[in-house]
DNA sequence: ATCACAGGATAACACTGTTAGAAAATATAC
DNA sequence: GTATATTTTCTAACAGTGTTATCCTGTGAT
């Protein structure tokens, strides 16, 4: 009998339906106006529903969702690396498809990091970012000399995409009009040269 | 009669105790928990008191702290310029007060940047930056050949050195630990070496 | 048809921001 | 000094939040 089936997959139905209610929330309101009642009413359901696919509540929906995100991101990193055949172009590539994807899912980035008032209680932003980031770690290997100064210039390549992803997000432009489009335009050709000005200046003080 | 003076007085020390309430509560539990409510009891007075100084709310009082903390950075950053005769020192400089101020003052930051779970719902976080960080632009006006280079050079600028605060505080080291300050420290040495990298690619690129 | 049980809903608790109206404290006028 | 006016402050309420205990209801098995 098929019932113990059609349970699970009526589940796994209500609990995606409960991520994307959230997500589609953050997206129209802001994460702000995310709300278990407002999910509830979204998915149809009364609020304690969600408490069972979340049991531990609110804090591990988020959690959740900043999971997926890592996940999606490291997918997008990947895919990027194979679309071309030298390292530096490829970490070129890596950096634009880690900042499109804050422009594709800006509410999962947002729940990645803290973001425009979201708050997810997790110590594992680091390593999750490790793991996404790793094709971007494997090419700057080739560019350092030490385990050191590979962690060092990591750092400094997260630090710079993020910096210029988190600092558009901070401008706030009304979404979606004119001067937002071409503002971004804008930002991801300054996005591609700060990565090329980066590679340089890893070459130049790596002696090479 | 001086009866209105010591009620300025008076308005003035009560609308300071709102503010620093609210910093010592958002440094000690987060922002989370800063409620209207908590900020009132720990004034000693009822809610509605703060609705006297702050008539729009919440997010008026959020606004204040948040204008406060731009212009405390500006300060920094305009006496971190005084500290060096040359230029690229003194970029240096700069991005280092900057970074100090986010680590003397998170709770601030957080608020200027909407940081670890607040929201204020402001448009101009932009045009505050640039004032405080008119120093930087003004040294960054003699390594750059053109308008439109210096706001992108600029914009990376702020991007490395927002990136490497923003990437430290989501990774949320238990404050205080020995860990944490050995992890501080070395980050300041990684920004350092981070902003000379910076300086070397806008001097190769824009041809000396 | 009866019983057991799982799925879901109602209603409550302690919070939140905010505001209207009552009360208290102060200043002014006589 | 007493009475009035004004300003300051508080109480109580409203709607909304996360969360949980309790109740109901409808399905599955005997």
């Amino acid at each position: 009998m098929g019932i113990v089936e059609r349970k699970i997959r009526h589940n796994k139905a209500v609990r995606d339906s409960i991520l994307q209610a959230a997500r589609r929330i953050a997206t129209e309101d802001g994460w702000r106006a995310v709300s278990i009642r407002k999910i509830a009413k979204h998915i149809e359901y009364s609020p304690p529903v969600i408490y069972q696919h979340f049991p531990a509540g609110k804090g591990q929906l988020l959690q959740t969702l900043q999971d997926d995100g890592f996940e999606l991101l490291r997918k997008r990193i990947e895919k990027a690396q194979h679309t071309a055949f030298e390292r530096e172009l490829q970490l070129v590539n890596i950096s634009l498809a880690y900042w499109k994807f804050s422009l594709e899912y800006p509410e999962l980035y947002q729940v990645m990091f803290n973001l425009e008032g979201v708050f997810v209680d997790s110590k594992n932003t680091t390593a999750q970012l490790k793991r996404a980031g790793k094709p971007a770690m494997d090419i700057l290997f080739h560019m350092t000399s030490s385990p050191k100064e590979l962690e060092e210039v990591f750092f400094n390549w997260w630090a710079v995409v993020h910096g210029y992803i988190s600092v558009t997000m901070a401008q706030q432009l009304p979404l979606g009009s004119p001067k937002e489009r071409d503002d971004k335009e804008q930002k991801e050709a300054f996005l591609r040269r700060a990565i090329s000005r980066f590679i340089t200046s890893v070459k130049f003080i790596s002696g090479r």
